[in-house]
DNA sequence: GCACTTGTTGTGAGTGATTCATAATAAGGA
DNA sequence: TCCTTATTATGAATCACTCACAACAAGTGC
């Protein structure tokens, strides 16, 4: 038994989850393709797991995102996508071209952009209900979501053509 | 440009778009419910257009979107949402109790995330439509979406309770 | 190792949100 | 008013995902 990684196994345990081979096999595919969504990685999964049905992909993944072993983001007009890297509330970079996703570290750190305190009152559409300083109209905020949308360094020297929305073969 | 200023039927005509009484009949829901997903402005519609149908909302509302008349944005576990408040890339305080949407301005200057930790900044994302030009791990950005989630004033009072995630009926 | 309990997975059906195909309709110009 | 063509209406279809429940297996105790 390969013994060598404390990770993958152990973590699942200490989030009280029971270790099974389709909950190791998603992490696995993970540490391959982050930011896959559903699909992705059950393809990937069936490699090495021929049977496993997309819907316990989908419940492992549900149970590894509430556990916090994994992080879930949901951008526009994308299926979910999924991702290890958590704990640290890093940003995406999103090509609008082929949809390619990038992490974008936040410039502030570990707890960021929790203090956006926008300094005019809110003059959006009637209701300009001036919040108190701190949050941002009375919400209590305890996450900020960053995604920057733009093309890819592949889909830039493309011309205005479709480039197809590959995913992670 | 003003595009509050130009009567519905002028900027749809402005748009290159017919002027229907459907598109009419949505733009002026979207007067009094902002942030209204394709549901709730099909119910508001109905009052005046009782025949209506739900896919003929949606077709209005792709159109509108896509000649500029109308923003949609699309919240994680939330249908699109569709506003007539346009032009200016202002961002969102999303209530994760409620779902309740309300508008912040854009906190260029004021929240760390929108100057991400790689090479240039982001000039005018907020201000300008964001045609700002950046550039974050060879991206060229184009827009900077925030999200923030946290709760609104109404949900941080109530108990853990879940209230209904229901808005404007 | 063997059984037992219970969390997980497998399977099929079901749901919500949105899109598609196509015929019917109506907006706007001639 | 007529005509062309954009737009709407209708139903079916798709996508991403959830649900219900039976079959299974991880972890515990003997
Ligand atoms: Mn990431
Ligand atoms: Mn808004
Ligand atoms: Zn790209
Ligand atoms: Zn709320």
């Amino acid at each position: 038994m390969p013994t060598a990684t404390l990770e993958p196994a152990d973590s699942i345990r200490a989030a009280g989850l029971r270790v099974t081979t389709q909950r190791l096999a998603v992490l696995g595919a993970l540490e391959n393709m982050p930011h896959a969504d559903a699909d992705a990685i059950h393809r990937r999964v069936r490699s090495t797991q021929p049977d496993i049905s997309l819907q316990s992909v989908y419940v492992v993944l549900g149970a590894l995102t509430d556990a916090g072993l994994l992080r879930r983001i949901e951008p526009a007009g994308s299926p979910a996508r999924y991702e290890r890297r958590i704990g640290d509330n890093h940003h995406h970079a999103i090509c609008t071209g082929c949809g390619a996703v990038q992490d974008v570290d936040c410039a502030v750190g570990h707890a960021p952009c929790l203090t956006p305190a926008p300094p005019a009152p809110l003059p959006g559409t009637g209701t300009g209900t001036g919040a108190g300083t701190g949050d941002v109209a009375g919400f209590r905020i305890t996450t900020a979501e960053v995604t920057y949308w733009g093309l890819c360094p592949a889909c830039q020297h493309l011309p205005a053509s479709h480039p197809d929305k590959k995913e992670n073969a």
